[in-house]
DNA sequence: GTCTATAGTATGATAGAC
DNA sequence: GTCTATCATACTATAGAC
Protein backbone atom coordinates (compact mmCIF):
# COMPACT_ATOMS: atom_id res chain seq x y z
CA UNK A 1 0.00 0.00 0.00
CA UNK A 2 1.47 3.27 -0.95
CA UNK A 3 1.78 6.42 1.39
CA UNK A 4 -0.92 8.30 -0.57
CA UNK A 5 -3.76 5.27 0.12
CA UNK A 6 -2.82 5.51 3.69
CA UNK A 7 -3.23 9.36 3.75
CA UNK A 8 -6.81 8.71 2.19
CA UNK A 9 -7.79 6.15 4.74
CA UNK A 10 -6.39 8.79 7.48
CA UNK A 11 -8.90 11.02 6.08
CA UNK A 12 -12.40 9.21 6.22
CA UNK A 13 -11.16 8.91 9.83
CA UNK A 14 -10.31 12.31 11.02
CA UNK A 15 -13.23 13.37 9.30
CA UNK A 16 -15.36 10.83 10.88
CA UNK A 17 -14.40 11.06 14.26
CA UNK A 18 -12.16 14.54 14.48
CA UNK A 19 -8.41 14.04 15.85
CA UNK A 20 -8.78 13.42 19.60
CA UNK A 21 -11.48 10.69 18.67
CA UNK A 22 -9.30 9.26 16.02
CA UNK A 23 -7.59 7.02 18.02
CA UNK A 24 -4.03 5.16 16.75
CA UNK A 25 -6.06 2.26 17.07
CA UNK A 26 -9.56 2.79 15.26
CA UNK A 27 -6.58 4.51 12.83
CA UNK A 28 -4.81 1.05 12.82
CA UNK A 29 -8.07 -1.10 11.77
CA UNK A 30 -8.82 0.90 9.11
CA UNK A 31 -5.14 1.27 7.18
CA UNK A 32 -4.85 -2.22 8.15
CA UNK A 33 -1.12 -0.95 9.45
CA UNK A 34 -0.34 -1.81 13.36
CA UNK A 35 0.32 0.85 15.39
CA UNK A 36 4.24 0.19 14.44
CA UNK A 37 3.86 0.40 11.29
CA UNK A 38 2.17 3.85 10.75
CA UNK A 39 5.31 5.27 12.69
CA UNK A 40 7.51 4.08 9.77
CA UNK A 41 5.49 6.72 7.74
CA UNK A 42 4.81 8.95 10.40
CA UNK A 43 7.67 9.09 12.89
CA UNK A 44 6.40 12.18 14.78
CA UNK A 45 2.75 10.35 15.34
CA UNK A 46 -0.57 11.37 14.92
CA UNK A 47 -0.07 15.27 14.15
CA UNK A 48 2.47 13.98 11.38
CA UNK A 49 -0.82 12.06 10.17
CA UNK A 50 -3.39 15.21 10.59
CA UNK A 51 -0.81 17.29 8.97
CA UNK A 52 0.12 15.10 6.18
CA UNK A 53 -3.66 14.47 5.26
CA UNK A 54 -4.61 18.51 5.38
CA UNK A 55 -1.49 18.90 3.04
CA UNK A 56 -2.84 16.77 0.96
CA UNK A 57 -5.92 18.20 1.47
CA UNK A 58 -4.82 21.51 0.34
CA UNK A 59 -3.20 19.74 -2.68
CA UNK A 60 -5.99 18.22 -3.64
CA UNK A 61 -8.00 21.15 -3.38
CA UNK A 62 -5.59 23.44 -5.94
CA UNK A 63 -6.10 20.62 -8.56
CA UNK A 64 -9.99 20.09 -8.10
CA UNK A 65 -11.28 23.08 -6.85
CA UNK A 66 -8.92 26.36 -7.45
CA UNK A 67 -7.72 25.77 -10.58
CA UNK A 68 -11.07 25.27 -12.44
CA UNK A 69 -12.24 28.04 -10.90
CA UNK A 70 -9.27 30.41 -12.14
CA UNK A 71 -9.05 28.83 -16.14
CA UNK A 72 -11.11 31.28 -17.91
CA UNK A 73 -14.33 30.58 -18.91
CA UNK A 74 -18.15 31.22 -17.74
CA UNK A 75 -18.69 31.35 -14.28
CA UNK A 76 -21.75 29.78 -14.12
CA UNK A 77 -20.56 27.03 -15.33
CA UNK A 78 -17.84 27.17 -13.36
CA UNK A 79 -20.07 27.31 -10.25
CA UNK A 80 -21.89 24.68 -11.42
CA UNK A 81 -18.66 22.39 -12.02
CA UNK A 82 -17.77 23.61 -8.27
CA UNK A 83 -20.84 21.76 -7.36
CA UNK A 84 -20.28 18.59 -8.58
CA UNK A 85 -16.73 18.29 -7.19
CA UNK A 86 -18.25 18.66 -3.87
CA UNK A 87 -21.50 16.94 -4.37
CA UNK A 88 -17.97 13.99 -4.87
CA UNK A 89 -15.72 15.19 -2.43
CA UNK A 90 -18.50 14.95 0.74
CA UNK A 91 -20.52 11.50 -0.53
CA UNK A 92 -23.51 13.70 -1.84
CA UNK A 93 -23.61 15.07 1.61
CA UNK A 94 -22.84 11.99 3.64
CA UNK A 95 -19.30 12.96 4.50
CA UNK A 96 -18.34 15.56 7.08
CA UNK A 97 -15.84 18.36 5.93
CA UNK A 98 -12.28 17.32 7.54
CA UNK A 99 -11.19 21.11 8.05
CA UNK A 100 -14.88 21.44 10.23
CA UNK A 101 -13.55 18.30 12.40
CA UNK A 102 -10.16 19.38 12.57
CA UNK A 103 -11.28 22.87 14.11
CA UNK A 104 -12.65 21.36 17.46
CA UNK A 105 -11.06 20.83 20.20
CA UNK A 106 -7.40 20.52 21.33
CA UNK A 107 -6.86 20.06 17.48
CA UNK A 108 -7.58 23.71 16.51
CA UNK A 109 -4.47 25.54 17.99
CA UNK A 110 -2.42 22.80 16.39
CA UNK A 111 -3.97 23.57 12.63
CA UNK A 112 -5.58 26.52 13.24
CA UNK A 113 -3.40 28.19 10.67
CA UNK A 114 -3.48 25.51 7.13
CA UNK A 115 -7.42 25.34 8.06
CA UNK A 116 -7.84 28.77 8.09
CA UNK A 117 -5.36 29.35 4.89
CA UNK A 118 -7.27 26.36 3.27
CA UNK A 119 -10.47 28.01 3.74
CA UNK A 120 -9.11 31.53 2.65
CA UNK A 121 -8.10 30.08 0.02
CA UNK A 122 -11.22 28.72 -1.81
CA UNK A 123 -13.53 31.32 -0.29
CA UNK A 124 -11.26 33.92 -2.25
CA UNK A 125 -11.13 31.68 -5.74
CA UNK A 126 -14.89 31.72 -5.30
CA UNK A 127 -15.34 35.68 -4.47
CA UNK A 128 -13.04 36.36 -7.84
CA UNK A 129 -15.65 34.36 -9.86
CA UNK A 130 -18.39 36.61 -8.98
CA UNK A 131 -16.17 39.81 -9.00
CA UNK A 132 -15.68 38.35 -13.03
CA UNK A 133 -19.41 37.71 -13.25
CA UNK A 134 -19.29 41.70 -12.28
CA UNK A 135 -20.65 41.86 -8.66
CA UNK A 136 -18.88 44.35 -6.42
CA UNK A 137 -15.60 42.98 -4.65
CA UNK A 138 -16.99 43.14 -1.09
CA UNK A 139 -20.90 42.04 -2.25
CA UNK A 140 -18.76 39.04 -4.10
CA UNK A 141 -17.04 38.14 -0.53
CA UNK A 142 -19.81 37.91 1.46
CA UNK A 143 -21.59 35.87 -1.42
CA UNK A 144 -18.77 33.47 -1.56
CA UNK A 145 -18.33 33.08 2.45
CA UNK A 146 -22.36 32.77 2.82
CA UNK A 147 -22.19 29.77 -0.15
CA UNK A 148 -19.46 28.24 1.88
CA UNK A 149 -21.09 28.80 5.23
CA UNK A 150 -24.37 26.83 3.29
CA UNK A 151 -22.36 23.75 2.48
CA UNK A 152 -20.78 23.64 5.69
CA UNK A 153 -23.91 24.23 7.53
CA UNK A 154 -25.91 21.60 5.33
CA UNK A 155 -23.28 18.75 5.90
CA UNK A 156 -23.59 19.49 9.67
CA UNK A 157 -27.51 18.92 9.58
CA UNK A 158 -26.86 15.77 7.31
CA UNK A 159 -24.94 14.18 10.06
CA UNK A 160 -27.68 15.42 12.78
CA UNK A 161 -30.80 14.79 10.48
CA UNK A 162 -29.67 11.59 8.50
CA UNK A 163 -30.85 13.24 5.99
CA UNK A 164 -28.55 14.80 2.99
CA UNK A 165 -31.26 16.79 1.26
CA UNK A 166 -30.59 19.78 2.78
CA UNK A 167 -26.93 19.33 1.27
CA UNK A 168 -28.02 18.48 -2.39
CA UNK A 169 -30.19 21.37 -2.43
CA UNK A 170 -27.16 23.33 -1.52
CA UNK A 171 -25.62 22.10 -4.46
CA UNK A 172 -28.16 23.00 -7.06
CA UNK A 173 -28.81 26.27 -5.50
CA UNK A 174 -25.19 27.25 -5.83
CA UNK A 175 -25.46 30.20 -8.82
CA UNK A 176 -28.67 31.35 -6.98
CA UNK A 177 -26.95 31.42 -3.44
CA UNK A 178 -23.75 33.77 -4.76
CA UNK A 179 -25.94 35.72 -6.73
CA UNK A 180 -25.33 34.44 -10.30
CA UNK B 1 -22.90 24.81 43.18
CA UNK B 2 -25.95 23.69 42.05
CA UNK B 3 -26.92 20.90 39.70
CA UNK B 4 -27.99 23.43 36.78
CA UNK B 5 -24.77 25.16 37.43
CA UNK B 6 -22.52 21.88 36.95
CA UNK B 7 -24.65 21.44 33.45
CA UNK B 8 -24.74 24.54 32.30
CA UNK B 9 -20.38 24.14 32.81
CA UNK B 10 -20.62 20.53 30.83
CA UNK B 11 -22.18 22.14 27.93
CA UNK B 12 -19.19 24.69 27.87
CA UNK B 13 -16.82 21.88 27.67
CA UNK B 14 -18.57 19.78 25.45
CA UNK B 15 -19.34 22.35 22.86
CA UNK B 16 -15.56 23.19 23.14
CA UNK B 17 -13.98 20.05 22.95
CA UNK B 18 -16.92 17.32 21.43
CA UNK B 19 -17.59 14.12 23.53
CA UNK B 20 -14.65 12.23 23.34
CA UNK B 21 -12.81 15.22 23.50
CA UNK B 22 -14.43 16.54 27.02
CA UNK B 23 -12.69 14.24 29.61
CA UNK B 24 -13.48 14.36 32.60
CA UNK B 25 -9.83 15.86 33.91
CA UNK B 26 -11.05 18.92 31.49
CA UNK B 27 -14.68 18.44 33.05
CA UNK B 28 -13.08 18.32 36.41
CA UNK B 29 -11.11 21.41 35.93
CA UNK B 30 -13.98 23.31 34.33
CA UNK B 31 -16.47 22.27 37.10
CA UNK B 32 -14.12 22.67 40.11
CA UNK B 33 -15.50 19.13 41.29
CA UNK B 34 -13.28 15.86 40.88
CA UNK B 35 -14.01 12.92 38.82
CA UNK B 36 -15.77 11.45 41.79
CA UNK B 37 -17.90 14.19 43.08
CA UNK B 38 -19.37 14.30 38.79
CA UNK B 39 -20.02 10.79 39.76
CA UNK B 40 -22.24 11.62 42.39
CA UNK B 41 -24.18 13.95 40.28
CA UNK B 42 -24.29 11.45 37.74
CA UNK B 43 -23.89 7.92 38.75
CA UNK B 44 -23.29 6.67 34.59
CA UNK B 45 -20.35 8.45 34.01
CA UNK B 46 -19.72 10.55 31.12
CA UNK B 47 -22.72 9.42 29.40
CA UNK B 48 -25.22 10.94 31.10
CA UNK B 49 -23.55 14.17 31.57
CA UNK B 50 -23.94 14.56 27.96
CA UNK B 51 -27.82 13.00 28.02
CA UNK B 52 -28.21 15.50 30.75
CA UNK B 53 -26.63 18.69 28.77
CA UNK B 54 -29.23 17.74 26.04
CA UNK B 55 -31.88 17.15 27.73
CA UNK B 56 -31.26 20.88 29.71
CA UNK B 57 -30.75 21.86 25.84
CA UNK B 58 -33.80 20.96 24.62
CA UNK B 59 -35.76 22.60 27.65
CA UNK B 60 -34.14 25.71 27.11
CA UNK B 61 -34.97 25.44 23.09
CA UNK B 62 -38.26 24.91 24.11
CA UNK B 63 -38.91 28.21 26.20
CA UNK B 64 -36.27 30.77 24.67
CA UNK B 65 -36.77 29.49 20.64
CA UNK B 66 -39.69 27.79 20.43
CA UNK B 67 -42.29 29.20 22.07
CA UNK B 68 -41.55 32.47 20.95
CA UNK B 69 -42.07 31.61 17.70
CA UNK B 70 -45.54 30.01 18.36
CA UNK B 71 -47.26 32.70 20.17
CA UNK B 72 -49.30 34.61 18.36
CA UNK B 73 -47.33 37.71 16.46
CA UNK B 74 -45.54 39.46 13.18
CA UNK B 75 -43.21 36.80 11.43
CA UNK B 76 -40.92 39.27 10.98
CA UNK B 77 -41.08 40.33 14.78
CA UNK B 78 -40.71 36.63 15.74
CA UNK B 79 -37.86 36.16 13.34
CA UNK B 80 -35.64 38.92 14.36
CA UNK B 81 -36.18 38.02 18.04
CA UNK B 82 -34.86 34.57 17.26
CA UNK B 83 -31.81 36.46 15.94
CA UNK B 84 -30.95 38.13 19.39
CA UNK B 85 -31.84 35.00 21.28
CA UNK B 86 -29.47 33.02 18.27
CA UNK B 87 -26.56 35.63 19.30
CA UNK B 88 -26.86 35.66 22.93
CA UNK B 89 -26.69 31.62 22.70
CA UNK B 90 -23.86 31.40 20.29
CA UNK B 91 -22.09 34.20 22.30
CA UNK B 92 -22.15 36.29 19.05
CA UNK B 93 -20.67 33.41 17.06
CA UNK B 94 -17.83 32.73 18.86
CA UNK B 95 -19.28 29.42 20.83
CA UNK B 96 -19.73 26.09 18.92
CA UNK B 97 -22.93 24.48 18.30
CA UNK B 98 -23.60 21.43 20.67
CA UNK B 99 -26.25 19.52 18.39
CA UNK B 100 -23.08 19.92 15.79
CA UNK B 101 -19.96 18.55 18.24
CA UNK B 102 -21.97 15.90 19.83
CA UNK B 103 -23.06 14.71 16.05
CA UNK B 104 -19.24 13.41 15.19
CA UNK B 105 -17.82 10.62 15.96
CA UNK B 106 -18.74 7.67 18.95
CA UNK B 107 -21.18 10.58 20.48
CA UNK B 108 -23.24 10.22 17.55
CA UNK B 109 -24.52 6.61 17.58
CA UNK B 110 -25.14 7.46 21.49
CA UNK B 111 -27.28 10.69 21.00
CA UNK B 112 -28.03 10.26 17.46
CA UNK B 113 -32.08 10.44 18.35
CA UNK B 114 -32.30 13.20 20.78
CA UNK B 115 -30.09 15.37 18.38
CA UNK B 116 -32.58 14.90 15.29
CA UNK B 117 -35.73 15.30 17.59
CA UNK B 118 -34.35 19.09 18.73
CA UNK B 119 -33.16 19.60 15.23
CA UNK B 120 -36.42 19.09 13.96
CA UNK B 121 -38.22 20.53 16.55
CA UNK B 122 -36.34 24.08 15.37
CA UNK B 123 -36.90 23.52 11.80
CA UNK B 124 -40.70 22.44 12.48
CA UNK B 125 -41.26 25.87 14.60
CA UNK B 126 -39.58 28.19 12.72
CA UNK B 127 -41.17 26.55 9.36
CA UNK B 128 -44.84 26.89 10.50
CA UNK B 129 -43.97 30.38 11.19
CA UNK B 130 -43.28 30.65 7.49
CA UNK B 131 -46.14 28.99 6.87
CA UNK B 132 -48.26 31.81 8.92
CA UNK B 133 -46.55 34.37 6.84
CA UNK B 134 -48.44 33.05 3.68
CA UNK B 135 -45.24 30.96 2.53
CA UNK B 136 -46.45 27.40 0.93
CA UNK B 137 -45.36 24.20 3.07
CA UNK B 138 -42.66 22.64 1.32
CA UNK B 139 -40.88 26.00 0.48
CA UNK B 140 -41.37 26.70 4.10
CA UNK B 141 -39.63 23.84 4.96
CA UNK B 142 -36.68 24.58 2.63
CA UNK B 143 -36.44 27.44 4.02
CA UNK B 144 -36.27 27.23 7.55
CA UNK B 145 -33.33 24.46 7.00
CA UNK B 146 -31.65 26.77 4.95
CA UNK B 147 -31.66 29.58 7.30
CA UNK B 148 -30.73 27.37 10.17
CA UNK B 149 -28.07 25.28 7.71
CA UNK B 150 -26.56 28.91 7.18
CA UNK B 151 -26.51 29.32 10.84
CA UNK B 152 -24.39 26.30 11.81
CA UNK B 153 -22.54 26.48 8.70
CA UNK B 154 -21.18 30.34 9.69
CA UNK B 155 -20.61 28.53 13.47
CA UNK B 156 -17.98 26.54 11.28
CA UNK B 157 -16.66 29.22 9.39
CA UNK B 158 -16.10 31.26 12.91
CA UNK B 159 -14.17 28.35 14.17
CA UNK B 160 -11.94 28.00 11.20
CA UNK B 161 -11.56 31.39 10.48
CA UNK B 162 -11.19 32.97 13.58
CA UNK B 163 -13.92 35.48 12.15
CA UNK B 164 -17.12 36.05 13.23
CA UNK B 165 -18.66 38.33 10.95
CA UNK B 166 -20.33 35.54 8.45
CA UNK B 167 -22.24 34.56 11.75
CA UNK B 168 -23.41 37.68 12.60
CA UNK B 169 -24.15 38.42 8.84
CA UNK B 170 -26.51 35.39 8.80
CA UNK B 171 -28.12 36.89 11.97
CA UNK B 172 -28.65 39.96 10.66
CA UNK B 173 -30.10 38.41 7.19
CA UNK B 174 -32.03 35.86 8.43
CA UNK B 175 -35.49 37.63 7.64
CA UNK B 176 -34.13 37.91 3.38
CA UNK B 177 -32.91 33.87 3.79
CA UNK B 178 -36.39 32.96 5.11
CA UNK B 179 -38.59 34.60 2.56
CA UNK B 180 -39.37 36.99 4.61
C1' DG C 1 -21.69 15.87 49.12
C1' DT C 2 -16.83 15.98 48.59
C1' DC C 3 -12.68 14.01 48.77
C1' DT C 4 -8.15 10.61 48.17
C1' DA C 5 -6.76 6.41 46.42
C1' DT C 6 -6.94 3.11 43.09
C1' DA C 7 -8.57 -0.39 39.82
C1' DG C 8 -8.74 -1.66 34.98
C1' DT C 9 -8.39 -0.25 30.43
C1' DA C 10 -7.03 2.47 26.39
C1' DT C 11 -4.08 5.79 24.77
C1' DG C 12 0.24 7.62 22.12
C1' DA C 13 4.72 6.30 21.39
C1' DT C 14 9.34 3.21 21.24
C1' DA C 15 12.52 -0.66 21.04
C1' DG C 16 14.09 -4.20 18.65
C1' DA C 17 13.41 -8.77 15.99
C1' DC C 18 12.80 -10.29 11.24
C1' DG D 1 8.70 -2.08 5.82
C1' DT D 2 6.13 -4.81 9.02
C1' DC D 3 5.64 -6.92 13.05
C1' DT D 4 5.29 -8.26 18.55
C1' DA D 5 6.20 -6.61 22.92
C1' DT D 6 6.41 -3.00 25.91
C1' DC D 7 6.65 1.71 28.26
C1' DA D 8 4.61 5.65 30.48
C1' DT D 9 0.70 8.11 30.65
C1' DA D 10 -4.24 9.34 30.51
C1' DC D 11 -8.59 7.64 30.50
C1' DT D 12 -13.31 6.16 32.66
C1' DA D 13 -15.02 4.40 36.62
C1' DT D 14 -15.31 2.63 41.56
C1' DA D 15 -14.41 2.01 46.59
C1' DG D 16 -14.44 3.86 50.80
C1' DA D 17 -13.03 7.60 54.31
C1' DC D 18 -14.87 11.84 56.24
Amino acid sequence: MSKDDVVAKLSDVFRQYGYEGASLSKISVATGLSRASLYHYFPKGKEEMAATVLDHLYASLEINLLKPLQVKGNPLDKVRAMGKTLDLFYNGGCSSCFLDLLSIGESQPLFQSPIQQTLSAWIAALADVLVEAGQDVVVARCNAEDAIAQIEGTLVLSRCLGNNEPFKRAINNLPKILGL
